[in-house]
DNA sequence: ATAACGCCTGACACGGCTGTCAGTTTCGTG
DNA sequence: CACGAAACTGACAGCCGTGTCAGGCGTTAT
């Protein structure tokens, strides 16, 4: 086998592994074990645990990078709110596709070390700010409801994440339309139809 | 020192220390030099070290139970906008009183063991099913957007977390009025106003 | 004075997991 | 086939944190 088809073979397992087991109850044992080399082999590929864990999280990071496209409101093509939904289609769908990284993106890379938490939170702080320079503009261009960008930028980006969280963790069922839907729905409208304040 | 007092202590001490180093990180050795006594004194308190961290959780969860009051369509005194904007209130204020054991709640919670995450989501689910069902009455009521309870309920508390989690992670600094008033404003309008599907 | 009690102590044994490395197998090439 | 290189193996040493327990210390009762 070829060495970079192997560490891939490695890294997918590892995947599979802290997917299932959590960061700090994966053992080396168990990742070896599910590629079926020995332990040793481990180490021809990977620094240590925490290496492989970094790849793993990295990649996800950088591919969703990749997803998200900058809304522009001159293109005549498409509406902003086409726009929009498309980004959180393109989210949604990455995501979905590799459903054992998203697992370990969602509720794993938390808490693993002081040091990866900082990294974990620098890459969070920057989708995030990306989201509130956009929501800004969206503001000036009357597109987005007024108030403090950064919390409208929490507020979305906690309640896309916890619907992914639940479609990744339970198995529940919902199809990949219905998310789509229900999060742009709710941005759009939120939820309550009350009178006052 | 009395009994309960030294118990509660070091109770005190362990939810210091899980919230700046996370369970894992978080050895008895951290605890016991925090409260100022010795490695054997901890162990004539708490079984364990899970037992500690399943008691401040424990704790917590109950105090959240006491906060959340039904919304009564009924009563003529206030709206049920008020209504939810109360309950929305009582829970931002608790969490916020005590931010170590916020911080416990919402990041290191998850991922201790198995049993624990069980029992962790247990309690989500209830606290969820209950949101849930809450939405459905509205919704019967016309107060609720229509859709799927469920998923509104999800993206509700994703929405609401996400912001808690801010506040307390980094020492971000909202006011507590400004969290209260961005949720419920969130829920009331969502945040995009654009035109199309 | 001393016994009995409650509370506390910290050195230590134990277990589990990691990362290593000397040795083995497999592969490719002349 | 024979030889060197490359890939793999797994027993093992070392580490680190846990939970224990035999004993210490102060206080109250006799």
């Amino acid at each position: 086998m070829e060495k970079s088809e192997r560490r891939q073979q490695i890294l997918e397992c590892a995947r599979d592994v802290f997917s299932k087991r959590g960061y700090h109850d994966a053992k080396i044992e168990d990742i070896v074990t599910a590629a079926g080399v020995a332990r040793g082999t481990f180490y021809l590929y990977f620094e240590d645990k925490r290496a492989v864990f970094e790849e793993i999280v990295d990649r996800a990071f950088a591919q969703i990078g990749m997803v998200i496209v900058r809304v522009d409101p001159k293109d005549k093509g498409r509406t902003l709110g086409d726009q929009v939904r498309e980004n959180i289609e393109r989210i949604v769908t990455m995501l979905l596709d590799d459903q054992a990284t998203t697992r370990i993106l969602l509720s794993e890379a938390m808490g693993v070390d002081p040091a990866f938490d900082r990294k974990l939170r620098a890459f969070y702080e920057i989708a995030e700010k990306l989201l509130e320079e956009s929501l800004r503009e969206g503001q000036d261009l009357g597109v987005v409801v007024p108030g403090d960008a950064k919390m409208l930028a929490h507020l979305t980006l906690g309640a896309l994440k916890e619907v992914l969280f639940q479609m990744v963790k339970r198995e529940a069922g919902y199809e990949k339309v219905d998310i789509i839907d229900g999060v742009y729905r709710f941005l759009r409208q939120g939820c309550l139809r009350v009178d006052g304040s």
